[in-house]
DNA sequence: AAGATTTTCACCACATTTGGGGATTGCTTT
DNA sequence: AAAGCAATCCCCAAATGTGGTGAAAATCTT
């Protein structure tokens, strides 16, 4: 299993070096203090995981990750940091990132991090896990409490894709006036009175 | 630290209990078949950590986790299950529950959950975590091409929650036409032609 | 078969939004 | 100093949405 590592405190890379070369079953491609010539290198050296600091110089951790996915979609990428910033950490798995631990892991975490990011699985520090978790928390479960009939659902996802009645009324073959009683009917079970807030209600509570 | 099991296959229950009475640090203080009489049960037991089986006769696990985290906030839930349902885990996730891992689960691994989620973190099964992840990733990264002046950050977020042109005029002090202008460019911006697209735009891509 | 709900449609009046023109001020960036 | 942008304001006309009051047919429930 090849390792490529990304990371420009000198200390912190060179411990990291230590750990995987010395882990059996894992060998270092390439330990790198910036992301020039990211794509070249990976090119090259064809890892199996990147290790990936998130504040490192050149273009950053999260628009690299992006960069590597993108052309690399079988490297799998562990991001590392310091810090527990929320922002830094969704930007990071939106862009494809497979796991996230911070530099406070013990070295063993490091190597179960590897472990299973390459075994297509994901690893969060457990601290990141919760705040991944909370987002979660934030928004309610999938809307169970209303109910709304199978119509009134295709007009209100027509409605989320930004159509106007007439326009939703043309897909549905129904008159415009159906659209509108429809419509009428959402906005009362959704206790709403607006296409805004009727937007807003259906995708936060996922009825669509 | 105290445990309550909720499973209702015997064999795996009588293994889970065998794994925490030999686990130093840990105390079995209740193991139940069902999750009749459960706010009944968690009140008297006061566990730290709950095991919770996601399909349970009676009332099933994701709404016990639910009745938990709402009356007794402070005790945690680890989810088990054999299967991997991706609804049923967001449902478990978004009702409350910091852990989710797989029967398939080795011992260890259970223990680290019950200590991880016990000391406020969260754990999930590798498998889990790559579901949880892989629903971040569907959803674009939060929106850092689209640049949208603070002002305007301030009317879409109110647009957002259902306001009109006249209430938002009103809410930031400035005039109705003034509204609608940065309503334009916004728009612009977004490349959208209607309320409707911008609160979905502006939400799908976490804008505000 | 009776009753409830869903789906369908209509009309009217009013409110709101949208797109098209402008314009001025003040602040940055070049 | 000029260009560019953000923020403020104004007018107009057309398109679109909202609320009220009906009502008929189809479908599902009991």
């Amino acid at each position: 299993m090849k390792i490529a590592i990304f990371e420009d405190n000198l200390q912190y890379r060179e411990s990291l070096e230590l750990l995987i070369v010395t882990t059996p079953g894992m060998e270092l491609c390439g330990s790198f203090d910036s992301t020039e010539r990211l794509k070249q290198r990976i090119e090259a050296l064809r890892p199996d995981v990147v290790l990936m600091d998130i504040n490192i110089p050149g273009v950053d951790g999260i628009e690299a990750v992006r960069i590597i996915k993108e052309q690399f979609p079988q490297v799998q990428v562990c991001m590392q940091t310091v810090f527990e910033d929320e922002d830094k950490i969704f930007a990071s798995l939106c862009n494809g990132a497979s796991g996230y631990i911070l530099k406070s892991s013990p070295p063993e975490k490091v190597i179960q991090a590897i472990r299973e990011v390459a075994d297509g699985g994901s690893f969060f520090s457990s601290s990141v896990a919760r705040k991944v978790l909370k987002s979660f928390q934030d928004s309610p479960a999938p809307g169970v409490f209303i109910q709304l009939s199978d119509r009134e659902k295709e007009v209100l996802r027509m409605l989320v894709d930004g159509l106007s009645y007439k326009l939703i009324a043309d897909k549905a073959c129904i008159s415009y006036e159906t659209v509108h009683s429809h419509i009428k009917n959402i906005y009362e079970k959704l206790h709403v009175k607006s296409k805004g807030e009727a937007v807003a209600k259906a995708i936060r509570q996922k009825l669509i």
